[in-house]
DNA sequence: ATGCATGAGGT
DNA sequence: CCTCATGCATA
């Protein structure tokens, strides 16, 4: 019962995974680059009506989202996944045709059942929650400015690089109608669209939950529901760049239409699909603050360890293998994570903003998708993995001035 | 908001 | 056994 459509992203995986010293600033920054959501659930007396009234129209907003009986809108075939980052790298050249999904509209195409039905926008669950800003005003739904290209041309020499690297042929899960220009996965677009998302989202009185489960009823292909969690860390840009950009258009395309169905006033009433939920619950690990600072320290020594490295650990730290090896592959993943953040948080964002655009973009990506291995040996598995990506990361740092890798993290981070 | 886990696709 | 995208559970 596990996701029955996971949106899962085409992995860009071995095609670029530059072995370079992981970002040491990353480490630290866990920082999430917003505070947090003073959601506020909404106390049902709201007796007042005005249309201009926050609260109904927050209520439009909800009855757009519920009925969801989520899930499953196209499972992913595994044959059919589309590789996104082939994709992204063989387009980031020239291409121009910026989001994907923006035009999706529910429009879309219009087969009738095709068509957004705005009484699934907010799924109305016992809590729902609405109104967080009870007082703005939500009128006028602002058209998210889409980015206008800047600068066209300059990566086709990486793009060159990483399409050299192996990449991998997956089919695609996010079966996009346009490829992403370069501005789509322009960090600094990421941020200030993920930025943007959270602030209308709030607006509309609809939680990261209601957001998750109301995709599904997009009716994109390959698009199904996602996670609060998931949607949290678009949020907070903690996923990977690749995954900031393919999740993007399509929390757009919601967006937009979470905002037209709130400007229509469509009112519908609630619906309160509660879940059973008669399944066994997984439990979760809990690894003590001793046994983690020394897998941190271990981690240091050798974020990769081998199996017999992680066996013995293991035994050492009295815990169940496996829990040390899933330990160590989400370490590696949230540091990578930390590595972008770091990128979009720092002097060095600001700097490649000014100097090139396009250049920190396929930075991330290069970071994304690197092992942070660090050390010589990390180095082979690197190549293994990635072949010329580390000569994409090299140049694409030299074009923006910057000591290649050293430029997001040096090697003092595993000492 | 995040820690630990699962699964797909790869090497 | 890895990487990645995600999700469940929980602090």
């Amino acid at each position: 019962m596990q996701c029955a459509s996971r949106l899962s992203l085409p992995t860009l995986s071995s095609a670029a995974a530059p072995s370079a010293a992981p970002a040491a600033a990353a480490a630290a920054a866990s920082t999430s680059a917003f505070s947090r959501s003073p959601m506020q659930p909404f106390q049902g007396n709201a007796l007042f009506g005005s249309f201009d009234d926050p609260l109904l129209q927050a209520r439009a907003a909800q009855a757009a989202l519920e009925n969801i009986d989520v899930k499953n809108v196209i499972p992913m075939r595994p044959d059919a996944m589309f590789n996104y980052s082939n994709y992204l790298m063989s387009s980031q050249a020239g291409q121009d045709p910026h989001n994907l999904y923006q035009g999706i509209p529910s429009s879309s195409a219009g087969t009738s059942d095709n068509v957004f039905d705005p009484s699934l926008l907010v799924p109305t669950s016992s809590d729902q929650s609405i109104g967080g800003d009870s007082m703005t005003s939500l009128q006028q739904p602002f058209q998210y400015p889409m980015p206008v290209p800047s600068f066209a041309a300059v990566s086709s020499s990486v793009s060159g690089d990483f399409k050299s690297g192996n990449s991998s042929s997956s089919a695609a899960r996010y079966p996009l109608s346009a490829v992403p220009s370069e501005v789509d996965t322009d960090p600094r677009e990421l941020e200030r669209f993920a930025e943007h998302f959270k602030q209308r989202r709030i607006k509309l009185g609809v939680t990261q939950a209601d957001v998750g489960k109301a995709l599904a009823h997009l009716r994109m292909p390959g698009v199904g529901s996602l996670s609060q969690s998931t949607i949290c860390r678009f949020e907070s840009l903690t996923l990977s760049h690749n995954n900031m950009v393919a999740l993007k258009p399509i929390l757009h395309s919601w967006l937009e239409k979470a905002e037209e169905a709130v400007k229509n006033k469509d009112i519908q009433g609630d619906l309160s699909g509660i879940l059973p939920n008669t399944d066994k619950k997984r439990k979760r690990t809990s690894i003590a603050a001793p046994e983690k600072r020394l897998l941190e320290d271990y981690f240091r020594q050798q974020p990769r360890p081998s199996g017999e490295r992680i066996a013995a650990i293991a035994d050492k730290l009295d815990l169940k293998k496996n829990v040390v090896r899933v330990w160590f592959c989400n370490q590696r993943q949230k540091q990578k994570r930390s590595a972008l953040s770091s990128l979009l948080s720092s002097q060095f964002r600001s700097n490649c903003r000014t100097v090139m655009p396009s250049v920190v973009a396929g930075l991330s990506s290069s970071i994304s998708n690197s092992a942070v291995s660090s050390s010589s040996s990390a180095a082979a598995a690197a190549a293994r993995n990635a072949v010329s990506s580390s000569s994409v990361a090299a140049s694409v740092a030299a074009a923006a001035g910057l000591p290649a890798f050293a430029a997001i993290g040096n090697g003092s981070y595993f000492d």
